[in-house]
DNA sequence: ACGTTGACCTATA
DNA sequence: GTATAGGCCAACG
């Protein structure tokens, strides 16, 4: 495993509950701004590390539950969001921009 | 080995 | 404000 992974995953774990950050903060933050593909490729392969990745915690830009369809269930991610005290509207987060969570402001 | 795809983002029309 | 285009790079077929 490259460390871009590792990098990734240790940043998606040490987000608060109850709050969300994106793709793109995260690529920003490792330096690779541009590739926020591969974030989400990182998310793709989080469900067979050892170690649990609260991907759920991660959505796209505008706020939307792009990635859900990769749970088990679709309605899971948005579950466990709002099991996190996370409102969600149509797969959408409504306080998304209250509860976004810039690793580069939080962890920087 | 090559072409396509993708849990994205930014920019232009 | 929505629509389309381009860029990015790794994995899959």
């Amino acid at each position: 495993m490259s460390d871009f992974y590792q990098s990734v995953y240790a940043i998606v774990r040490q987000i608060p509950i109850g709050r969300v950050t994106s793709y793109g903060a995260i690529a920003k933050y490792l330096g690779t701004a541009g590739s926020s593909r591969m974030v989400g490729w990182a998310m793709n392969l989080s469900h067979h590390q050892e170690m649990y990745v609260p991907a759920h915690r991660v959505v796209n830009r505008n706020g939307l539950l792009t990635g859900k369809i990769h749970f088990g269930s679709p309605d899971e991610m948005q579950e466990l969001l709002e099991n996190e005290g996370i409102t969600i509207e149509n797969d959408c987060i409504t306080n998304f921009k209250d509860l976004f969570w810039d690793p580069i402001k939080e962890l920087k």
